[in-house]
DNA sequence: AGCCCGCTTTGATCCGTGTCAAACGGGCAA
DNA sequence: TTGCCCGTTTGACACGGATCAAAGCGGGCT
């Protein structure tokens, strides 16, 4: 679980500099960037923000996993929004977190004060425009999100959540495995999974149970998912078929 | 349900003047817009796109009532939008519709080639800006709308709706009525609200009737929904009862 | 006016998921 | 090593919403 140390002092450098909302800057407007960055950790488990907190900046995840919850009076929470590596945490203009905001992993931010990221995203159209990207493509993955909330059943909830964590593995780092099979870390607790899913703790047990029983996964200690036939798995989710297998 | 007859030649008395993706643009930026702008109008049940359509244009909704929605190959489906006057439909640099998106009612779009809109973007900041905080609004309200799907009551959803449509109509028209009391038409069939809610349309029908019969809502015709003390519905939310009443 | 069709309401029953409860297993500290 | 703690699994049962079915209502068309 530990992160490989990283030297987090110069943004050539930086782990996400191609993906995230930095990606489009020049060097000049990587500079401006830079005066107002600064670096943060949180361990696993802790909170960043909770709702209502008063935001003093908008950060980068660099490293980790996080989530964004929503909780009703009476504790019921859903998780609206799962962060990894390069997502963005924060809205330009608005001064209150709307979102628990939690490290499930340990997590480093990259950090810039928000008045000064205010300031020039008015001046450095490359920010902007790269948020907007940003933001629209959380956008389509929420429509996926509702879809998979308000109609699926809990096999295919369980079935697209491993599916998506293996399409965003298989993203970041090419995490193919040799023979064709593929094995992924859920980075998430079955309570949180839950919470992602709309589900209750007992459930996701459960079905994760039924699939391994029925060979779709196999599980390896709690956290780890070997899939031996990525098709098989994607014919549980109700998702089209097509789509492309991985990537 | 017939729209008043509106000059569209002019976006100076346009009604979406001030909310739509153009409500930043200063006039020569204006200009630009209205050498590629032109309508189209949709009856009531029409489709506007089909998911994989190509997309020639993106557009403004003017008048009337949209809904984006996702189908699954076994014919379940999700709204995943609820467009009202002011919305924008459609991505820039995406040349394929990812969702079904059809008129509820009559409706007005006020189109822009897409080739040009794009090149616009790029030129005229004050677009892209206004986007930007569209699209995460957008968010915002689909993170509200998860919360909905993955956690709340049949009760509750229907609450949420009846609230919601009641926000929204109250920002456009300051439609309080005298005394207190509040009356919303709903844009939706019992069937739309229940893709909205991840219902049964019999589910929906049953809550409407059973907050009917506790004296929360009353119904004038099918579609015409009063609202006799606007707390009490919101009680039936599950919602912080804070918020603010209403706009 | 009368009929038809689409939307809505209501009823009876079924099933998937939630709830409550208990046991399991692995890692860590004493 | 032992024992505790936390996350997980499994079981028994309850309940909310889905499903299947039929009847009611209203508006538009002939």
């Amino acid at each position: 679980m530990n992160q490989p140390v990283i030297d987090l002092k110069n943004c050539v450098d930086c782990p996400i500099r191609h993906r995230a909302v930095c990606a489009r800057c020049e060097p000049d407007e990587l500079d401006r960037l830079e005066q107002v960055k600064y670096y943060r950790s949180f361990e696993a488990g802790q909170a960043i923000l909770w709702s209502g907190d008063k935001m003093e900046f908008v950060a980068s995840l660099v490293t980790g996993v996080a989530t964004l919850t929503q909780t009703m009076e009476d504790g019921r929470t859903q998780m609206v929004g799962l962060l990894l590596p390069s997502d963005f945490i924060g809205r330009p203009g608005r001064d209150s977190a709307p979102y628990d905001v939690t490290a499930v992993s340990d997590v480093t931010l990259c950090c810039f004060r928000r008045r000064p990221f205010e300031e020039l995203m008015v001046t450095t159209p490359h920010v902007s425009q790269r948020l907007l990207e940003m933001a629209l493509d959380e956008l389509d993955a929420a429509r996926e999100w509702m879809l998979l909330l308000g109609r699926k059943t809990a096999r295919e909830k369980i079935a697209s959540l491993i599916a998506i964590i293996a399409r965003r593995d298989a993203e970041l780092r090419s995490a193919l495995s040799r023979n064709g099979q593929l094995s992924v870390d859920l980075p998430l607790t079955r309570e949180s999974m839950a919470d992602y899913l709309g589900l209750t703790l007992e459930t996701v047990s459960r079905q994760i149970s039924a699939l391994k029983r029925e060979g779709i996964i196999r599980l390896e200690g709690k956290r780890k998912v070997v899939i031996p036939n990525f098709d098989l798995l994607m014919e549980e989710t109700g998702d089209d078929t097509d789509g492309g297998p991985l990537a």
